[in-house]
DNA sequence: TTGTATGCGTTATCAG
DNA sequence: CTGATAACGCATACAA
């Protein structure tokens, strides 16, 4: 570009990055050369020259049995996008297979090759090595959810432990009910940990004890046999918590081709706030998340462990419960 | 790293890319050092020196409206890393959010800042421009559905034109349906224009009519309205297609609301084939897609066009009819 | 077979 | 204030 325009390349670098003194005419004779050109730096020239790839990465974790990552992965997604790209930073996506690829060397692959400056992490793990190894491998690294160690790992926490679960386990207390199941996601996973936990102790706080409590990985069809199991015995939930909407779909179904009517026998309460849980019968009574900002503090976050300036501090909606259908007055 | 190994860089060079002749003694050495090291290449400069990025984009689209950009992108997603991850080939995500961004300069950006050496766009649209604009930018680029002009762009046809709608059609036409309607995706999109046309298409082969057809955006909110209306509508349909799972649940929680009984006063049929859509009541029948499959293949093809050999030829399955329990014989 | 030099498009440093 | 110049880490053509 610089030899095109005629002048020095130094002084191209200068108007583009604002930095150095340059007088204005030559400034504006080669931004008008840019636009003829229609010239843009050179990403990889930048990244070489300054060892940095203006790029960050996300990686989505995957269950080898099921090649697909969670759907509400999607708003999270475009609110990561939301804060990169207007600061021209890229979103570098990985897709980690468990099963199929081996942690350890998939981390350090992704930090040597050098293509990302900082990486967002997600399901955070019981017992996860990742924290220490992404120190290690000196790559910034954010984690969406509560770490399982705390100070190993900065974090951007959306779902403070147990959000959610208070007010539900008062919703469904109020409304009478005494049996209170809980079908929960996978104990491996911090989130489902901490709400079961959340769950144990709100219950306590009222004088009470979980009817049941279990977990499965998150399946629709686990959720639905574990609800099966529920209503095989002697005594019978009021009302049943789940992991996710997905799962309390599932469970209410089964529940329903039970001869069981949602909610006059018995209560069921999911957890996402997906959009398709106000259009099935009865509207999913649910915890509601805020996938999108979770994505824009997460990526702020990043960015400002780079050393960049990102001004809006990003606010976190704390997960809220949302009543609708599905939870009514304990029977009897 | 080539002056640590006490080697030349051109011999390092040599050995990661199995290019020139060199001696396995030599090779073994650098490689041990690497090894020792942890060295890998570093991406910025190989991407300065060859002029390849080794990084494909991926363009999501999303209304600003919603930011939020659809659910079964994940399987998609996943099913495109499968492919370019194990080749060491990034995938860099970029939202657009119609609306909010200027598609000629969103992409012209994309092209000129030269992180990716190739891209694939989705939402193939009625009047689409951006297969010009691509060839005029020089990105290869691949069209995952059928191109509104064909021959501007190499394309992934993972729905041929009405994939599904031709055995939807047959199988309601066999209960006995003899009102069937149809409401369908937005008109500015190709795949819901070409679903409707065959839609019509089929049911003149069969020597009939549809009861009625309308175009509305993808939302369940508004696919429950047009059931509403098609409900208002002096002779009602005994059956409805719908544009997305999605859209069908909640049409057939309008149809319930209404007093219907589905299947029996009224079938319903969706289309994507969501794992949601067996656990609501009744089961839904849908068309079946197959993203994960779709992914794989828009990734090979591109691939293929930077001249990179993919030796599998990855199969498309053709979108299939799920029959479950949503549609059932005409009612009387 | 091996080592060396040059350049990719920037940024940063320095002399003009 | 401006223009030349040396890296950044690699690939490649060429010399040894």
């Amino acid at each position: 570009m610089a030899a095109l325009a005629g002048v020095s390349p130094g002084a191209v670098s200068k108007v583009f990055n604002g930095t150095g003194r340059i007088s204005e005419a030559t400034a504006e004779r080669i931004r008008d050369a840019a636009r003829k050109l229609s010239w843009r730096p050179n990403a990889a020239a930048i990244a070489l020259r300054t060892a940095r790839a203006q790029a960050i990465g996300l990686v989505l974790s995957s269950d080898s049995k099921v090649p697909g990552v969670g759907a509400g992965n999607m708003d999270f997604i475009s609110g990561i996008e939301s804060v990169l790209s207007p600061r021209e930073y890229g979103l570098l996506l990985n897709v980690f297979i468990s099963g199929q690829h081996d942690e350890h060397h998939f981390y350090r692959t992704l930090a040597e090759r050098q293509r990302m400056d900082g990486i967002i992490l997600t399901n955070s793990m019981v017992g996860d090595t990742r924290p220490e190894l992404m120190t290690q491998l000196g790559l910034p690294a954010v984690l969406v959810g509560t770490p399982w160690k705390p100070g190993a790992i900065e974090y951007v926490d959306a779902d403070p432990p147990g959000a959610g679960i208070a007010e539900t386990v008062d919703h469904l207390v109020e409304l009478g009910h005494e049996r209170i199941a809980y079908v929960s996601g996978p104990k491996d996973f911090v989130l489902p940990v901490q709400r079961r936990e959340a769950f144990v102790q709100r219950l306590a706080e009222h004088g009470r004890q979980p009817h049941a409590v279990v977990s499965v990985e998150y399946s629709p069809a686990r959720a639905a046999e574990e609800t099966t199991a529920l209503l095989a015995a002697p005594v019978r939930p009021t009302a049943i918590l789940y992991g996710t909407d997905t799962m309390a779909i599932a469970g209410m179904r089964t529940l329903q081709a039970a001869g069981l009517r949602v909610p006059d026998d018995i209560s069921v309460v999911g957890f996402e706030g997906l959009t398709l849980g106000e259009w099935i019968d009865p509207p999913l009574t649910t915890v509601q998340r805020f996938a999108f900002q979770r994505g824009r503090a997460a990526a702020a976050k990043v960015l400002t462990l780079l050393g960049e300036t990102v001004e809006e501090p990003v606010p976190l909606e704390r997960p809220a419960l949302v009543v609708r259908g599905s939870t009514g007055p304990a029977p009897r």
